[in-house]
RNA sequence: GCGUCCAUAGCUCAGCUGGAUAGAGCAUCGGCCUUCUAAGCCGAGGGUCAGAGGUUCGAAUCCUCUUGGACGUACCA
């Protein structure tokens, strides 16, 4: 559609100014000045030019302009024009664009562009703690991130994904306190529980005897300094319980599709971080305060100071990620590091930023915070306190069960071959779509018993569609004999389900530009379910296989395998897994 | 207090750079399985786009104020 929309607006620039001639006036800029819509009822036209942006120009009202734009575009036109008040509204040549979006549509390369091309891009999300399992709130996270990398690689940037485990500090030495204290030695292995489940375990644990014993909290900040010294006990601890909770978490992405070209650990960054404090204060970026501490002053941009180094000379948060960005930056010079962060640290990163900049690194610039909202429940905010936190495993295994019962239900058990394989991934289609149709940087609620409906819009829909696609195009290639020789005819797809369809499948490239511009994957969530239902609705009005006009079943195929096409594209893009069977 | 963000159907969410009668799903009610998968399709009801001003030929969309909410304003991350 990309192609005829600029070629109308070319027309439609060279017949307003031939309209304008025609009337003494000069102007050049109006070309500039034209707007494309479409029309909001199908019937009305595919394309539409408002004229109310020259009523001025012309000293005219709309309606006439259009008229005189009408009779200026004269006979020679790819299509059809009609007024509609103050609008010209443009039938587009039908057959031309099928044929167009057919061989358009043919790859999985349908929707990639070369709009970011050159550009070298660092996404850093997940950023798990190694002391307890990802909850639903990483879940978002990391469905954003992976989404938006693939988008902008499919925009032909060059995308590095990252992720920074934060495996320093005081929370996890209170897993390991602990485990110390109560353990008994046991392992993911003779419990037989998942490494970061264990490892949480005795973080709520210690939550608990913290409550008891008053000394607790000292003991846990007591072990951090023996960690800091490098305590062969302690730090043989931390390595050990730190491997649990990676390799469980680990396995949660696997289970998710969810990947890094590369790992941070604050463990190795937080000291180089502190080297660049120290150098930072030596150039007089940041100062000493009265009590010690290191600090940068941030009344320029009219905020107070903030912290950089601790007075007892060890490392916050902000030391750390310092550290961290600069050695990105070595490590990958990007053109851009996207942070998906969620929107409560937004004051972190623009911290952060500015200190980047006034330590003179002119790639500051080039940083930015994806800052999304939190997932809530129908009765408030997740507490960890409440025991109202939504982990990520027992979610997922939850829904995979209650796909794969469905499976069942339906006697689908049998079809679809592997029936727990086949849950899983419904669940994940559930899942992602679920939290990637809603925009990133809004708050989302999650109400647990209507979230997990496979049934209208979800992502279980959008696989639906696919799976009913692939099984009505393996029968057709059954009989494909019968169709020898037979060539497509794109004028025979006249219905407006066929035409609505097409128009919809042929602007998927530009949601997908949408996305990567606005680092918003809803933009292609919300289109490829536009997508599902223009198919749904094509596919129970058009008869296919069932036709007996051979040319109309050719046609129509070739529709499908389009549609079929971009479902699958989409796919990739949101991280749900596309289905031949379901 | 100050700062940032949010407010669209009973509920969960879309609504592209301002444009024609504001859209989906769920829930409610009513139709459709002798025909390509009923996780489906079709239809009905349901809205003062939080409120008030303003800009504009034209506002859910831009500006101002008011109200309600979230988050932040740590030598936590």
């Amino acid at each position: 559609m990309d192609k005829q929309k600029k070629q109308w607006l070319k027309l439609m620039g060279a017949a307003l100014k031939k309209a304008a001639e025609d009337k003494g006036l000069d102007q050049s800029e109006f070309t500039d000045r034209i707007i494309v819509e479409h029309p909001p009822r199908p019937e009305m036209g595919d394309l539409a030019f408002p004229m109310f942006p020259f009523a001025k120009d012309f000293r005219t009202a709309p309606p006439t302009i259009a008229a005189a734009v009408i009779e200026a575009l004269g006979e020679d036109i790819p299509g059809t024009v009609k007024t509609a008040g103050p609008y010209v509204n443009v039938f587009l040549d039908r057959s031309a664009l099928i044929a167009d979006l057919i061989a358009d549509s043919s790859d999985e390369t349908y929707g990639t562009s070369d709009l970011l091309a050159g550009q070298k891009i660092m996404v850093e999300f997940s950023c798990p703690n190694t002391n307890k399992p990802l909850h639903l709130g990483h879940l978002r996270n990391d469905a954003i991130g992976e989404s938006i990398s693939r988008i902008l690689m499919a925009s032909g940037a060059e995308v590095q994904k990252v992720n920074l485990i934060n495996n320093r500090g005081v929370h996890i030495c209170k897993s390991m306190l602990a485990y110390q204290k109560f353990g008994e030695g046991v392992t993911p292995e003779s419990s037989g529980r998942k490494g970061d489940h264990l490892v949480g375990d005795f973080y709520v644990k210690f939550n608990q005897w913290s409550k008891e014993d008053e000394t607790a909290e000292a003991q846990a900040q007591d072990m951090l300094r023996k960690w800091e010294e490098g305590d062969k006990g302690v730090v043989a601890l931390w390595e050990l319980m730190n491997k649990w909770t990676i390799d469980g978490i680990s396995e949660t992405y696997k289970n998710t599709n969810i990947s890094f070209d590369r790992y941070y650990y604050e463990s190795d960054t937080y000291l180089s971080g502190r080297d660049e404090v120290v150098k930072g204060l030596e150039a007089g970026v940041f100062y000493k305060d009265e009590d010690g501490s290191i600090r940068l002053d941030l009344s320029d941009i009219g905020m107070d100071t903030k912290v950089m180094l601790r007075s007892d000379g060890t490392s916050v948060y902000m030391t750390q990620d310092l550290g961290t960005a600069i050695a990105r930056h070595g490590d990958f010079p990007f053109d851009r590091l996207i942070y998906v962060v969620g929107a409560e640290q937004e004051y972190h990163f623009q911290v952060l930023f500015h200190a980047l900049k006034k330590l003179g690194y002119s790639w500051a610039d080039m940083l930015f915070h994806l800052s999304y909202g939190m997932v809530n429940l129908p009765e408030g905010k997740m507490k960890s306190r409440e025991g109202t936190v939504v982990d990520a495993d027992d979610l997922l295994k939850t829904l995979s069960d209650m796909a794969s019962e469905e499976i069942r239900n339906k006697d689908r058990a049998e079809a679809v071959g592997d029936v727990e394989e086949t849950g899983q991934k419904i669940a994940l289609a559930a899942l992602h779509y679920f939290l990637l149709q809603v925009s990133p940087y809004k708050d989302m609620i999650f109400n647990p018993k209507e979230s997990l409906s496979f049934n209208g819009n979800t992502g279980p829909y959008l696989q639906y569609m696919s799976a009913r696609i692939s099984s009505m195009l393996e029968k057709f290639e059954e009989k494909k004999e019968d169709y020898a020789g037979i060539s497509p005819d794109y004028s025979v797809l006249s219905s407006d389900a066929e035409w609505e369809l097409v128009k919809n499948l042929s602007s998927y490239p530009s949601a997908v530009r949408t996305a990567a511009a606005d680092l918003n994957p809803s933009a292609v969530a919300c289109h490829l379910y536009d997508t599902a239902k223009s198919f749904s609705r094509f596919y129970h009005d058009c008869p296919i296989l069932g036709s007996d006009d051979k040319v109309l079943t050719v046609s129509r195929i070739n529709l499908a395998r389009a549609a079929l096409q971009v479902l699958k594209n989409g796919f990739e893009l949101v991280n749900i897994p596309f289905l031949s069977k379901m």
